[in-house]
DNA sequence: GTTGAAAATAAACATGG
DNA sequence: CCATGTTTATTTTCAAC
């Protein structure tokens, strides 16, 4: 069933795939009105979501902001060679403070660190880019891709397809 | 004034600001918890959370969901190179109509796009590939990198900062 | 910013598979 | 026994002042 103490991806019903597609597009919806759309009560809807976020399937509920209107509208890639392993710790941590950096991933390949940065202009990412980077011995090179546009992003995830 | 019109850069205020940053990190939060939190009264939260989202600065509130636990535990970031002009509008259309894209960037630098792909394993990837991209006129050629671990991932803008 | 009505959430209870 | 739906109480949202 769906309603269970730890929720695995083989106990979540068509049910709560329904309900999680609904709250990804949004959160700000009743539980009668999500109810209605899947064909079940409010109390079952809420059961199932206070499971679903229990169970770490659902992390939390966010605004999302338009940076653009914050008046962040330069945003790159930024790609990292590592110097030494040594000081990963220390980046991370780094990484995970600086509030102009929204993703940072590990990756395999030519570099061994992605950043997205946003900043208010190149000359403001410029900036940024000599003090948190060029001043970092724990970066061997760095790489900049502009972001021209973003035609998609999206915090929605939907579970098969393959 | 915070609220007016047409909500710009200029016209928000500190209230406004750490409001946003509560949205941003718990959408579920009450009027009266973010009062309390920003010495403001329920209505005034209430108003002016709803100019932010009238004045397109909140663009909606989503609930957040972990990957891994529908199974979507292979990330990959996917950089290309396209093969001509023309055929960019179709892509443009299949990237954001394809559920295992989460993100599409037009790009500076060696590569003209990235992507984010969420895939349950690597071989399940790859059939995205030879299905998606392989079979895709408007590629060029592109280059896959492993997602080992997301150090960070945030869906909250600052302003500021430089 | 305060007040009162409507709505949504939360908890308690009862029922059916 | 576990999940569902119903009922009741509480909290939150919304609109008028």
């Amino acid at each position: 069933m769906a309603i269970c103490a730890a929720m695995e991806l083989q106990t979540m019903d068509e049910f709560d795939r329904r309900i999680l597609a609904i709250v990804q597009a949004d959160a700000s919806r009743s539980h009668q009105s999500i109810g209605e759309e899947v064909n079940l009560s409010p109390s079952s809807v809420r059961r199932r979501l206070q499971a679903l976020r229990k169970d770490g399937v659902i992390l939390g509920e966010v605004a999302l902001v338009d940076p653009a209107k914050l008046g962040l509208s330069f945003l790159t890639l930024v790609s990292f060679e590592k110097e030494s392993q040594r000081i990963y710790d220390a980046f991370r941590r780094q990484m995970i403070a600086d509030e102009a950096v929204s993703q940072c991933y590990s990756v395999s390949g030519e570099f061994d660190f992605v950043l997205m940065v946003h900043a208010v202009s190149p000359a403001a990412y410029e900036q940024w880019g000599e003090r948190v980077l060029m001043a970092n011995p724990a970066l061997k090179r760095y790489s900049t891709s502009v972001v021209w546009s973003h035609t998609k992003f999206t915090t929605r995830v939907t579970p098969a397809q393959g």
